[in-house]
DNA sequence: GTCAATGCTACGAATACCGTAGCAGACCCA
DNA sequence: TGGGTCTGCTACGGTATTCGTAGCATTGAC
């Protein structure tokens, strides 16, 4: 039985699943754009967590998309996987800090609705 | 026979995929984490497309699915439809201002790899 | 009328994701 | 040597999401 070949890991340069262009804007909209992904990151923001550890602080998420998003992250240079457990990169700690802006405006955006809450107290 | 209920429309202060805490930043994950949600606010950037006109920025999307991102959208005030076709709202242009920073960093990200392009003149 | 737009829906097929169970390796301690 | 307990990770069958094509209903211009 032929296996059908795996979605291509979102990478600049080379095309990804909605634009052949290879912008990196593209490559990035692709991976982002997948379940878990962004939760991945916002939960490693604070320093490394294990597999599993990750999994509990990620609702649970089943380990084979875990697995795959933490495939996608590695080979975008975004997480590693180090003796401690799985920790971002500085490249991906600069995207978290580039998406502050963004989670600024989420609690913006959150004013508009009555029944909003926000993080507890960290 | 009886039809499945649709997911719940990511709103702050609501139980969304994989996050049951109402936090803003869970209900932007489970909307950004959708299949060319990004991609739609994005191409929506310099002015209104119609609905065909957006199809054809956005990779011939099929219509289910855009229309279907598009309600939510909607619902998450961040997109409205006007006469001249789907425009942002300014809580969406706030929010593609927020994402400035992710856009400059991913032109960054592309320098880790030898064979990225970046957008042409504009 | 007809033509060309518009937004949008139906529906079967393909893909992505989920949930459970469990494997293999590393480490520790008796 | 044999457990116990962590670790990252995979297999597999079922469910949910997305896709691709076709087409409908409406509006406005001629």
């Amino acid at each position: 039985m032929p296996r059908r070949p795996p979605p291509p890991l979102p990478q600049p340069g080379k095309p990804v699943r909605g634009s052949h262009s290879g912008r990196p804007i593209m490559a990035l909209f692709d991976l982002l754009g997948r379940r878990w992904t962004l939760r991945i990151l916002w939960e490693l923001r604070n320093g490394p967590l294990t597999f599993r550890q990750l999994r509990a602080a990620a609702d649970q998420a089943s380990p084979s998309v875990l697995n795959q998003r933490l495939s996608e992250l590695k080979h975008a240079q975004l997480v590693q996987l180090e003796n401690i457990g799985y920790a971002l990169t500085p490249l991906g700690q600069e995207l978290i800090g580039a998406l502050q802006p963004t989670l600024a405006w989420s609690k913006r955006w959150a004013q508009h609705y009555p029944d909003a809450a926000d993080e507890p107290s960290p």
